[in-house]
DNA sequence: AGCACGCCGACT
DNA sequence: GTCGGCGTGCTC
């Protein structure tokens, strides 16, 4: 028999193995093995046993490393389709649905046969380490010698025959948590006995009992020394008025025997021992040392004496490490819904108890989408099946999250890339036993092996993270896909939830593919509730009842498009309007609070020589670089490359050097040189560096702290701010002008969900959309809350210009750090595609490029692309060997 | 991915 | 004249 193994290296190819006789009729699909793989041992997941092989020779499995399988056969299933669509390596597929550090790692082990044969500092060195420590690992040398090349030291080493070198694994880097437990192993109403019995009791209540059994008055020091007493502890039995010091240094009782009995049996309960076992006689559960310890004095050594006598008996229990659990939540109870909630409601409940369905549920800021999801999971969880919830940035989700924690207390598990490797093994192993039904999480959570998925969600579902870009490492799946083909699978529910879908997913609804449900008005509350805050706060909101008449809603702020030429020509040559002033000094008035959003993908404060045009560049991405008043620095947002900003111009000498365009750091700058007084943080990639930054600058504003956030594409998502009134888009159409088919969309959906944080209380608010392009459809529909308008032209250009959904995009790209090797390799692509379409004969089909990528060099490499534009252009790449400098992407998000 | 095999520049 | 660069190809 012979397995058929996946292993985790970037070769779209599996590995036949012999099952040697010891695992006959034991390996399944699904197991994890080690194979011998080149020199070493690999791990690989089998996934599948035949009887026949086609390779001539194969060698045989090593081990068996779980009994269980890890992978079940609907994941490999899943592993196969990812790989199909997506065209990525099967073995990065399956290892998709596992932990990362579940298996063993490979490592190497040097040890010195004679120190002898060392030529350089560095050799030396080894031999040094070797002679002093003993063997050592890789990982143990990379830890000893940081930085220097040990490893091209021992292979010198090895020639002259001066140590050995040999592979080995090492073990799993994530295992179970145990923690060691005690159990009193005597019963409780036998402690004092048992206390009274044990060797060696406390040694106060030994010197005591010493002296009231001598036949005369003992000497302190023999009883002492007898007892193995302090001469502290004797001092304190003296002071308590116990004994009595006589003469020629004898000790004597000062209490009658009867006394002293009562008192020595005290000393003997409350001696650590005595506690100990109380202290466990209490618990009718092996509970952890660590708990002991903390309770009481005790340490390892006492709790094993313990052991040793018999009277506790320790264990091992195993523990989850929840992130969750820690926190507590309070539960809420569901709230009524309104009319169109109600509707759309009924839809979702029917495919949730029938026969599933996708769904688009495509509501505003604030129409009530996560109730409709809550209860989506609340029915999936009655039938019995388990739901994944997925947000595109966790960080930027919390308050989503906390919701369906309190929705769903203890039921709920949270995925996200700041999990420790052991946090993300153990939800994995309790979702794989049916522990976790609820998982809220990135894109990854997708692959949580929960039995039985009945419902997948995808908020905002138009986010661009929820695609592994082509600068990532393979597969660049879409989670939408890989969701559906999970849901389809299992007759599930799909909801993808957004205020501004992807055009693919209108267009795909359009088509009868995915059912519509709409919620268009936003929801401000139950109609009590508001009087309630207006009575509060004095405000009259501008609000009007739903058909219903329990809820009020309101429409969606106003819009207020300047035109930015007309303002350069009346001569104002600020950043800001005069509109966007007036509101920005009304705002400050009021003590409420505004937004100004950036949009500045693509362009960004660059540094040029006024006399001869020179522009400062990254030496390592040829981007432009921003301009950081902090610290006079020139950076580069590619790479992080910083060099400090030149008083001359290198090109020319000239001093002429001029900052262009509006960075977070100038708008900051340029509303405190307008309003003093304004308290302004800014909110982008540069700010916001460390984990926990975005957390803490949203807490910042929510706490009234600071009147203005100024920052990126970041402050447009989903956030709930209450004060903020005004929300003004500095440059609306940066984004507008890139060089990509979805530049329009993504735009339309950014300045879309931006206006969308403004009026979110019960004070209403006003949207400022400062443009050069105030014709733009992109921006008048973003401007007039269009979402129907908007799509009614994109898809109208789409179709047009045969961009998806209407054709498919295929983009391949080269990156190297000699350009001529990217284009060389990008030419001879090309060649060899084109001949495929010609010989498969896709007619329908073309091939764009190759050409140099929009963002030309990042990070030391220079990028070259093509594309390829058909009905399937995978179609040309499947069943050939794709060379692995190829980064092949299906369905390209950008192809910038 | 690693790792070995195979053809062209700076060194004893 | 060699040692070593990394370009290319293979791993059951």
């Amino acid at each position: 028999m012979f397995a058929e193994v996946a292993l985790n290296i970037p070769v779209d190819k599996t590995f036949d193995y012999e099952i040697p006789a010891e695992l006959a009729g034991k390996l399944r699909a699904g197991h994890m093995v080690h194979v011998p793989f080149r020199t070493a041992a690999e791990p690989g997941i089998v996934v599948d046993v035949r009887e026949r092989s086609d390779v001539p020779q194969t060698k045989l499995v090593e081990d068996l490393l779980h009994p269980e399988p890890v992978v079940s056969s609907e994941r490999i299933k899943l592993a196969y389709a990812i790989r199909d669509m997506y065209l990525a390596p099967i073995g990065i597929c399956v290892w998709l649905m596992l932990p990362s550090g579940i298996a063993s790692q490979h490592d190497i082990r040097v040890s010195l046969i004679e120190p002898m044969g060392a030529e350089t500092d560095l050799q030396r060195e080894v031999v040094r380490l070797l002679k002093r420590r003993g063997a050592l690992r890789g990982r143990q040398l990379d830890l000893a010698l940081p930085g220097k090349h040990w490893r091209a030291a021992v292979d010198e080493l090895v020639t002259a025959g001066a140590v050995h070198k040999e592979t080995i694994l090492t073990p799993p880097r994530v295992r179970p948590k145990v923690v060691r437990t005690a159990t009193l192993a005597i019963e409780p109403d036998t402690i004092d006995a048992e206390l009274d019995a044990l060797a060696r009791p406390s040694r106060v209540a030994d010197l005591l009992e010493y002296v009231m059994t001598a036949s005369a008055p003992p000497d302190a020091d023999v009883a002492r020394k007898e007892s193995g007493a302090s001469s502290e502890q004797l001092d304190k039995l003296i002071d308590l008025g116990w004994l009595s010091l006589g003469p020629e240094n004898t000790l004597t009782l000062e209490h009658p025997e009867s006394e002293v009995r009562g008192y020595l049996a005290d000393l003997r309960h409350t001696s650590k021992a005595a506690r100990i076992l109380r202290q466990l006689a209490h618990e009718n559960e092996p509970v952890a040392v660590n708990w002991i310890y903390a309770q009481s004095d005790a340490k390892l050594a006492d709790l094993k004496r313990l052991e040793e006598f018999g009277l506790i008996a320790f264990g091992d229990q195993e523990v989850w490490r929840d992130t969750v659990a820690a926190r507590e939540f309070v539960p809420t109870s569901a709230p009524a819904l309104s009319a169109e909630q109600a509707a759309a409601w009924s839809a979702l409940e029917g495919a949730i108890h029938g026969e599933g369905g996708l769904f688009l549920l495509h509501g505003v800021t604030g129409s009530g989408k996560t109730e409709l999801y809550l209860r989506a999971i609340q029915d999936t969880l009655k039938r019995g099946r388990s739901a994944i919830f997925l947000v595109p940035e966790i960080a930027l989700t919390a308050q989503t999250v906390h919701r369906v924690a309190a929705r769903f207390p203890g039921q709920v598990a949270v995925v996200h890339s700041r999990l420790s490797e052991g946090e993300r093994y153990d939800t994995w192993r309790r979702a794989r036993m049916g522990l976790i039904k609820i998982v809220v999480g990135a894109r990854s959570a997708l692959f949580t092996p929960m039995p039985d998925i009945g419902l997948i969600i995808l908020d905002e579902e138009h986010d661009q993270s929820y695609k592994q870009s082509g600068d990532q490492s393979p597969p660049h799946y879409h989670a939408r896909d890989v969701a559906e083909m999970i849901v389809r699978e299992n007759h599930g529910v799909l909801i993808l939830g957004s205020a501004t879908p992807a055009i693919e997913t209108q267009y795909r609804s359009e088509q009868g593919e995915i059912l519509r449900l709409e919620l268009p008005n936003r929801i401000m509350g139950h109609r009590e509730h508001i009087h309630e805050q207006e009575g509060r706060t004095g405000v009259i909101a501008r609000y009007r009842p739903t058909p219903s008449g329990e809820a009020l809603t309101i429409d969606l702020p106003p819009v207020q498009t300047v035109d930015m030429r007309a303002e350069l020509k009346a001569g104002n040559t600020s950043i800001f309007s005069n509109a966007l002033q007036e509101a920005l000094r009304g705002v400050l008035a009021r003590h409420e609070q505004a937004l100004l959003l950036l949009n500045r993908r693509g362009q960004s404060t660059y540094v040029f020589c006024r006399d001869c045009g020179f522009v400062a560049r990254c030496p390592n991405c040829d981007t432009p670089l921003t301009h950081h008043r902090e610290g006079s620095a020139l950076r580069c947002h590619r790479c992080g490359h910083s060099q400090p900003e030149p008083a001359i111009c290198p090109e020319c000498g000239s001093r002429r050097i001029k900052y262009f365009g509006a960075g977070t750091q100038q708008v900051e700058h340029a509303v405190k040189g307008l309003f003093p007084q304004a308290r302004v943080v800014r909110w982008d990639a540069d700010s916001a560096s460390t984990p926990g930054a975005h957390e803490a600058i949203l807490q910042h504003f929510i706490d009234r702290y600071a009147d203005i956030v100024v920052g990126t594409q970041i402050i447009a998502k989903g956030l709930d701010l209450p004060l903020v009134t005004l929300v003004g888009i500095v440059s609306a159409d940066v984004s507008l002008n890139l060089p990509d088919f979805r530049a329009a969309e993504r735009s339309f959906q950014l300045l879309t969900q931006a206006a969308g944080r403004a009026g979110r209380g019960l004070l209403g608010g006003k949207v400022i959309l400062q443009t050069y392009q105030p014709d733009n459809y992109a921006i008048q529909a973003a401007a007039s809350h269009d979402t129907q308008a908007f799509y009614q032209r994109e898809i109208a250009y789409r179709r047009e210009l045969g961009y998806p959904p209407f054709r498919r995009l295929l983009r391949i790209l080269f990156s190297s750090p000699q350009e001529t090797r990217a284009r060389g390799e990008a030419e001879r692509a090309a060649a060899t595609l084109r001949q495929r379409i010609k010989q498969l004969n896709m007619s329908g089909t073309e091939l764009i490029g190759p050409a140099p990528c929009f963002f030309t060099r990042i990070d030391h490499d220079y990028r070259w692309h093509l594309l390829l534009r058909g009905p399937d252009p995978a179609r040309a790449l499947r069943g050939i060997t794709i060379p692995s400098e190829w980064h092949v992407d299906v369905d390209p998000l950008d192809v910038l």
